[in-house]
Formats: C-alpha cells, structure tokens, sequence
RNA sequence: CGCGGGGUAGAGCAGUUGGCAGCUCAUCAGGCUCAUAACCUGAAGGUCGUAGGUUCAAGUCCUUCCCCCGCAACCA
C-alpha cells in the first residue's frame, strides 16, 4: 500500500485578492503531510501554485489601473511571502501564465479538440452588458439582476467549446468503483454522483470568448481557454509534462511506484472529483491515487470570504504568535475532513493548553530538573527503575504506532492528538514518580531514570510534531544538547537513545497567552472589535 | 419534495461494525512545588433536536417533523 514516492498538491489560488486564513489552512496540510513523509525518508514532491487567468482579475486589475500581468504579479508575490512565513516546503510553484503551462495547455486543448473531446458550440447565460459577464441562474436571483453591479441581465449566447463529457462517464463510474479511496471522505463521493451525475452531467464549457486575459487558443484565437482545463493542468505541466524536460513527470507522474495526492478544498470537489480525471484519461494518463478534501474553515458567524470582508490575515497572526502557534492550530483545530470554524478564543485556548501549558511546560520543568539534581546532564538510559518507567516507555511506543497509523491515512489531527496524549502522560508520569520527593530521599538512581525517562519522552513528542511545529520541535532538541545530527527519526523507535548530553536551559517555547488582551486583539484583525 | 452537512454537559467538539455516554476549555473541591497563575487527582454538569419504530440492548439502524448551515458552473 504505500509507494516509495510522492506527489502532493494543493491546489492553486486564485490571485484577485490577498490569501487569507483559509488557503493558509488548505497549504499547511499539505506541508505537514508532505513533510511527514520526508521525515519517514520517503521522496516527496510537493507543489503549490497560483491560477492567474480569468475574467475578474481583468476586471480588478483594470479598475486598479494596471495590467493584468502586473496586478497578479503583485498579488502572487504575497503568496511567496506568506508560504515563506509558513515554512511552507514546497519543491516547485507553478504559475499558469508561465511559458512552460501555457504551450503546454495549448497543445491538451488541440490534442483534445483534435480527438473530438472538445468541439464548438454555445454557451448560454445572463449577460450583464456593462460588465461585460456571464452569471449563472443562482447568481442572478429570481429578479435576474447582476449580483456585480446591480442592473439588469439579458440572456445571451456565444460561441464557446465545450469538453464532452458523455465520452468518458462510464469510465469514471468504474474509476470510483475500482478505486473506493479516490475520493476522501466518501461522503463526497456520493455527493458528486448524487448532485451531478445523476441528474445528467452536462458538458464543460472550456472557453470564452467574453473576456482576452486567459491562454489564446491556437486554433481560433478570439476564444481564450476557460478556467478548469487551464487550471487543473497545472499539476502535470509543473512536472514537464509534453516539454523537452519530462524528468520530473516520469518520475512523479507515470511511475507507477509514486503516490500522487491532491489536497483540495470542499468547493472544487467537482472539478478535481469528475472532470479532472476525464481530461486525463483523454490524454492517456494515469489518474491520481487519492483526491483529499478537506473542510472550509469558515468564521465564527458566517463562512469566510473575500467578498464579505470578514476574513483572518495570516501575516499579522504569525507575527504576533509566531508560524508553528498558527501551524499547530490550522492542524489541530478542524478535524481534517469536515468544515470547522475559526474563533480567537478558540485560537488562543488551543495554544496555551496544548503548546504553553502542555508542552512547553513539560520541556521547561523537565530541563529545570535536570539542571537542577544533575548539573545539567541527562542521565543514560538504564531500563525502566521505577514503577511507573515501563508505562511511560510503552507510552511512547505505542504513541509512534498510532500516529504513524493516522499520517498515513491523512488524518493529521488525530495523530497529533496522539502525540498530545503523549505529552500529558509525561507530565502525569511527574507526579507520579515526584521526583523532588527521590531527591530528598536520595534516591538517586530512580531519580536519574526518571530525568532519562522524560527526556526521551520529550524527544519522541518533539520529533513527532516536528512536520508541524518546525520552529520549536529543533528548539525542544536544542534545549536537550542533542547535537543536530543526532536527531533522526529512528530515534524515536528507539527509547533510551537520549542520555549523556548537557541540557540548555532556553526561552519557552510558548509563552502563556493573556486570554482577554490577545481575544480582543486577533478580534480587532478579523474587523470585530467591539465598539 | 434540488443536493449535502449538522443539532451530544455552560462553550467547542469526539463518538469505527448498535453493548455502562466521552474529550478539551470553563466551574467547584483537593494535592503538589520541578515548571509557564503551570501540573496532577476528584466532583458537579447531558432524558444525545422532536415524535414514533426495529431490538434483549439505539447517540448509533428505519420513519415523521422542527431548527441551523453550506453548495447549486471561479471564494481553499
């Protein structure tokens, strides 16, 4: 079941505005699996992107006064920023209006149209003339007003092709039924035969004629390529799919020992879900292995949207509480898999239980103890002495089998409950042993395992959160004077390896968080200070 | 009858194949002093939205109704 190598995507965002908590979210998944993954020494290939075409980014960039290139230039440069911010490991980050995506989506669509998948016909839909846009049925209302700027829409047709679908239905069907862990949670496999297939899937519509700033198709140029055949393609074409450089698409792509995952947000299951896999079966290529979709993190009240305004900025959150507070929460939060809701209580609880009480406590009073009854040094591993030894040392043991266990599987707020688990169970193991009580006893040799104990328990926690705290889990190691290149993974196979190094004592991980002030302050960032 | 997801302790949520209702935070009481007002123990607090049904046994399966929320051809 599992392969030698991966690739993992998240999909790429569209640049009409800055990146909010949201896509924060969605590329933070990825970057813990993706990192988990290299951590366990398998080869992971993860990309990220932006999808840069497109009618509204015409739009706002000429009410901006730029050029469509400059305005998502701009824009793109803040998702550098941020994935920088995040410690986001991404191996490549595709733009689609570079050279190397859009000959290469040209050369799809004239393979497609050639082989009589794409064929020209009309699209129909309200037409508001001002703005120069097609709005759907539910967009326009029962009163059919443009949802843009208020007046009236016509009906309208143009010229437009259209990917036939019908060609490749029933072979998807059998794809969702060979391959029952496609699509995760199943729930939204049900959904997609539910809500679009059953009642008929119509074709896509794959150009426009309405507005230029899109990939100009070849053979009839007055149309540009719409959305999804443009978009979706980026995940091979980053790869060097049908370029003079195919390394990487060999590779990840065709090798058939490679995984390849796509991350997704639950608004464009659809797209990734049906019509992704047909474009590829068009072309004669493999289908991932496994589409992931996770929920949307909405805000307290409504869901979070550029539109109403409401949203979270990253950059000042991590600012303020630094990249793994925010990585940890995103993780940890919202069940991976089901919708969840962003709330600055919620925010701040979870790091002062979790990272400040828990452990970071756990770290800090261990280092202190260590300093304190050993000059610093930790003691070596002798085998479990005290009573209460063989538990926590099983403990751990049984912490790695687990949250392996759920990485693997993608549930990634289970397997750092895991580890939470962990870390209370070593704070608890503190008072079971007491160990000021053996210091005054004299107890020395049970007191030495105790410290040894702890040490190593921290080590396997560290090491396990490491995909996610990337900043603190190498503080944690440092604080124990393990050298860096003392701090594999197998390690954490292997209880008692820590032992014999000097303990420096540093900062706290994570400070505790003053509830009241940091509430009122990330309510001011989300608009909702009171007044 | 458009589709889907929800309604479980004061708040936020878990609850795989039906088998004594759990977790985190908050509250109360106690313990401890290595530590970040922390940590550990214990208690209180739920007729699992409603009304029926199947069953020895239902949060879990079936049906009725009520309420909330998403989606419905570019918000992750």
């Amino acid at each position: 079941m599992i392969k030698k190598r991966f690739y993992i995507t998240t999909p790429i965002y569209y640049p009409s505005a800055k990146l909010h908590i949201g896509h924060a979210y969605c590329t933070t998944l990825t970057d813990v699996f993706a990192r988990y993954k290299r951590m366990r020494g398998f080869e992971c290939y993860f990309l990220t992107g932006a999808d840069e075409h497109g009618q509204k980014i015409e739009k706002n960039a000429a009410s901006a006064g730029k050029t469509p290139q400059q305005f998502v230039d701009e824009i793109v440069d803040g998702f550098y920023k941020l994935w920088e911010l995040l410690d986001i490991s991404n191996d490549d980050f595709i733009r689609t209006t570079q050279d190397r995506h859009v000959k290469v989506v040209q050369d799809i669509f004239s393979k497609m149209l050639e082989k009589g998948d794409i064929y020209l016909g009309k699209y129909e839909g309200w037409y508001c003339t001002p703005c120069e846009a097609f709005w759907t049925d539910t967009q326009v209302g029962p009163d059919h007003i443009c949802p843009d700027c208020g007046r009236p829409v016509q009906m309208a047709e143009e010229e437009a092709y259209f990917f036939k679908t019908g060609n490749y239905l029933d072979s998807l069907l059998k794809f969702y039924d060979d391959n029952p862990k496609f699509l995760v949670p199943e729930s939204r496999k049900n959904e997609m035969i539910n809500t679009f297939i059953k009642p008929g899937l119509d074709d896509l519509c794959v150009s426009r004629t309405s507005f230029s700033w899109g990939i100009p198709i070849r053979e009839n140029p007055k149309h540009v390529i719409y959305v999804w055949l443009d978009a979706l393609t980026n995940y091979i074409t980053a790869l060097g799919y049908d370029s003079d450089h195919p390394e990487l698409f060999k590779k990840y792509w065709e090798d058939p020992e490679c995984e390849i995952i796509h991350i997704l947000g639950a608004d464009i299951t659809r797209f990734h879900a049906i019509y992704w896999p047909m474009f590829l079966e068009s072309l004669g290529l493999r289908k991932p292995d496994r589409e992931f979709v996770h929920g949307l993190l909405m805000m307290k009240d409504s869901k979070m949207s550029k539109s109403k305004g409401n949203v979270v900025d990253p950059f000042p959150l991590v600012e303020r509480y630094g990249v793994d507070a925010l990585r940890y929460y995103l993780t940890r939060e919202v069940t991976f898999g089901s919708d969840g809701s962003f709330s600055p209580e919620q925010f701040v609880e979870r790091i002062n239980a979790d990272l400040a009480n828990s452990f970071g406590n756990l770290l800090n009073r261990t280092v202190s103890m260590i300093n304190k009854y050993f000059d610093g040094v930790i003691p070596e591993y002798k085998g479990d002495v005290t009573a209460f030894d063989g538990a926590l040392r099983t403990a751990a043991e049984s912490t790695v089998r687990l949250y392996e266990s759920n990485l693997d599987d993608l549930k990634i707020t289970e397997a750092i409950a895991a580890v939470n688990d962990l870390v209370s169970r070593a704070n608890k193991y503190i008072d079971e042993t007491t160990p000021w009580v053996l210091a005054k006893e004299g107890k020395i040799e049970e007191l030495a395992s105790v410290m040894n104990h702890l040490a190593n328990a921290i080590f396997v926690a560290a090491k396990l959160y490491e995909p996610v705290l990337v900043k603190s889990s190498p503080k944690a190691f440092d604080q124990l004077g393990i050298d860096e290149n003392d701090r594999d993974y197998e390690k954490v196979y292997k209880f008692g390896s820590i032992g014999g190094t000097k303990v420096v004592k540093g900062d706290q991980l994570f400070p505790r968080l003053d509830a009241a002030i940091e509430v009122e302050y990330i309510q001011g960032l989300m608009g909702l200070r009171k007044e």
